[in-house]
DNA sequence: CGAGTCCTTGAAGGTGTTCAAATTACGTGG
DNA sequence: CCACGTAATTTGAACACCTTCAAGGACTCG
């Protein structure tokens, strides 16, 4: 079994729905294919067309390259997860591995393409599209309405969502991503980023180790900084 | 020949396919419903279902709600566009009516149901959404990365391109909406958006009569003062 | 263990916000 | 058609938050 073949199978198992037509299946599977990256390497496919991304190992971000300092992640991809990387609109988009990863690449036209009488795969593309319209403006409103503290808050609670793997310990999570990255994604600098940190240890939130390491000590202090909305109607 | 025909019609001709088949038509005619809105009204629908809405006259924006003072609008609508309004999910969000509008409402449900072999509606619903994710992230990198000025350049700039309409004099545009909502779009204040409002006037920029009608007087400043990318690789 | 990079912290400054008040625009009724 | 009342916009001043610039310290990799 080759690892395209595991690859492929994995993201069978976990994406696709049951009722796909073996057509389909084969199709698919000849029209995708494997990419595995090291840290920082950019994902280096025909950049005319949109891609969809499975992500089977590691992380990945995309990112939007604007001047040549200033640069905004769109966004962050974890393991299950499928990345929605736009083709060559007006835009610099680059998908990005924050660690060596692997990754099941798709191009959009290979679900576009008329598929049988259920259209399955159409429907695969417009359930991860609107999944990934869904995260873009939720990102957008916190972008436009959160303050730092709240924004660090709920990146870590969001990550512990997304990003809890078997080996890591209870409460606590590893950040593939530096804080010039978690800054570029937030829409701060990096020293705000560090300072909030700071500021988060010092009120008994959180607790770190090393890098990347970050243990949640409280988490309804961590969701109030976070700024739930109250649930009200 | 009623409102609706004549609203479904116009629908037809701009956004559906030429080979769609006649059965995918009708069952959409069925579907769909016509809305009267006047300014400020906000369209009620089930807000279980994700909405396509097709501005046929007027403007509408889309808007979620956070804290009771602080909201963000996620986009806007024009004339001719299609605006995704989500069901609901985690956030509230609402269509409103910027000044009396005509709308065109598609249950995104009446899009996903099977529909022949070739999928036409389908392939409509994914192309909109699609657009709406290509919107919604460069919205997302104007909020995380742009200042002020640089915000209400880009969104007049925004403006003039999708708003002319015939009767307006030329480079002069209809501003549908308040400070306060454009604010609430830029994520900025109403102070800070009528400063900025005010600077660009005095730099000759722009020039405002009354509280909606701008002109713009310098293009290519304007251009600049939305930091325009510049074309490297 | 050493070198380089990443992270943290400090101080000063700028940009946008907040609070408050004056002014302007617009719809309504006389 | 003009005057008035209300709401939107503009402007001012003080302040807060985040950024910028700069330097020291910590972590990780070879």
């Amino acid at each position: 079994m080759t690892a395209f073949s595991e690859l492929f199978g994995e993201f069978d198992r976990r994406v696709l729905p049951n009722h796909m037509t073996d057509a389909d299946i084969l199709r698919l599977r000849h029209e995708a294919f494997a990419l595995d990256l090291g840290a920082q390497d950019h994902a280096g496919f025909d950049n005319d067309e949109d891609h969809f991304v499975y992500v089977a190992k590691g992380a990945a971000k995309l990112v939007a390259y604007l001047s040549a300092s200033r640069e905004q992640i769109v966004a962050f991809g974890f393991p299950g997860e499928i990345i929605h990387v736009p083709g060559g609109g007006q835009r610099n988009f680059s998908l990005i591995a924050l660690e060596p990863s692997e990754l099941l690449v798709i191009p959009a036209n290979s679900l576009l393409a008329a598929s049988g009488q259920d259209c399955a795969l159409l429907r695969l593309a417009i359930e991860q599209t609107m999944l990934a319209l869904g995260r873009s403006r939720k990102n957008a409103i916190m972008l436009g309405t959160r303050s730092a503290r709240e924004r660090l808050a709920g990146f870590l609670l969001d990550m512990f969502e997304r990003g809890s793997r078997p080996d890591d310990p209870p409460e606590t999570i590893h950040l593939p991503m530096s804080r010039n990255e978690i800054a570029d994604s937030l829409g701060l600098t990096i020293e705000t980023v560090s300072r909030q940190f700071s500021e988060m240890r010092n009120l008994g939130l959180i607790e770190t180790s090393g890098r990347s390491l970050v243990t949640i000590l409280d988490w309804e202090g961590l969701a109030h900084a976070a700024g739930q909305m109250p649930v009200a109607a």
